[in-house]
DNA sequence: TCAAATATCACATGAAAGGGTGATTGACAG
DNA sequence: CTGTCAATCACCCTTTCATGTGATATTTGA
């Protein structure tokens, strides 16, 4: 990187926080010149230092961190914000990402991976802990029906199970399959014989018991 | 990683393809059994190699990437699928996750990155480009796709949409509470509305995400 | 206090789902 | 060779669902 990365820590454990601190102002190319032990004063810093990256805690005394990052990103867009934290919380990951933080890493990183992840963030990336990304990822995918055991369900019956459970219509079933939706009718009829129910959502709730 | 991970690869361009079995085949810890050329010809030699891991080209002659991961998934669910493209075209990321790919790299990610990202997929993570990771975070703060965590249903609404998970015909939902069946209809047309959904089974995917 | 949100109900229409019956083809086992 | 089973398709019919366009009463909050 070219330029010095100006970086504010906010974090309420001394230690943590004195330690991230050190660990940056050594490390040639990053800077910290301000360490915040709550969010209100790093409110009240970051106008003072400019920083372009700040990293957060989440549980703070007081405002807490996604609060933070919410107050940060209005008023100042143009910094990227990290969160920090101990646990992998998916509610968390997901207000904080929707807060406007655009990096998440647990506090097990090592060293050296969170000045690169400093760095990516700068450059446009978002770097996440392996476990918080596909956490991330898999908000996109939907739940599917694997496999039923002990019901004698045919490959095809449960592979048009596995589509009707993830709400396709018929008709999107037949021409995912390239079947005519007639048969898709019949295969299902079938399902719902063996299944012992009567509609989709009672094969689907009759799945997901197992 | 202590066992031999065996990848297959999917990618039309013969020396592209070439080249990452040459180097996957040379590095420690990686092999790579099989790499086609067709995403039909992977499906048919997934069965013979089993491997934990495939790496997928989008754009492919015939079926392309994004169906081929849906084939995949829907069959071995266990199999992680890593997208590797040229481009980072927004549309094609989300098809991709939401098809159930959980890594996402661009084919001009170095050889050494490569290799730890197979490693970070089947270790639980989900190894993205830096671009590719932003575009992916952002979209939690475009309302836009990812609305769901408050969704404002109202305390009647969501009573309701707890019969409608359980498979309750809209009638007996009526008679469950003592209203008329227009009224059941009224709510969940409104609950449609709040969840972005079209379907019954489409709004019990969106509660099970929670 | 007045507007907005909520809960209630009605009528109408077309799409989708569920159920019954029956038929053809191919694969496989006895 | 023959019967069974899986997979495919075609009608028929009824019920349920999804959506649009209204309306009225009650509660809430700014």
């Amino acid at each position: 990187m070219s330029e010095l990365i100006r970086i504010i820590i906010v974090e309420d454990d001394d230690d943590v926080r004195e330690g991230l601190r050190i660990l940056i102002n050594g490390s040639e190319g990053y800077s910290c010149p301000m360490a915040c032990s709550t969010g209100e004063e790093a409110l009240k810093v970051i106008p003072v230092h400019q920083p372009q990256v700040v990293l957060m805690d989440i549980n703070l005394p007081g405002m807490n961190g996604i609060e933070c990052v919410v107050c940060i990103k209005n008023t100042w867009p143009e910094i990227q914000v990290m969160m920090l934290t101990v646990f992998d919380n998916t509610d968390d990951i997901f207000k904080s990402l929707t807060a406007g933080a655009t990096g998440y890493l647990l506090k097990k990183t090592p060293p050296a991976k969170l000045l690169d992840a400093i760095s990516e963030l700068v450059n446009g990336g978002s770097p996440m802990s392996g476990e918080i990304a596909r956490k991330v990822v898999q908000t996109f995918s939907n739940p599917a029906i694997h496999r039923i055991p002990e019901s004698n369900l045919t490959a095809r019956e449960e592979e048009i199970l596995s589509y009707l459970s993830k709400g396709f219509l018929y008709k999107e079933i037949a021409a995912e399959l390239f079947i005519s939706i007639e048969t898709v009718r019949t295969h299902i009829r079938k399902i719902y014989q063996k299944l012992q129910v009567r509609t989709r959502t009672e094969a689907l709730l009759m799945c997901m018991k197992h």
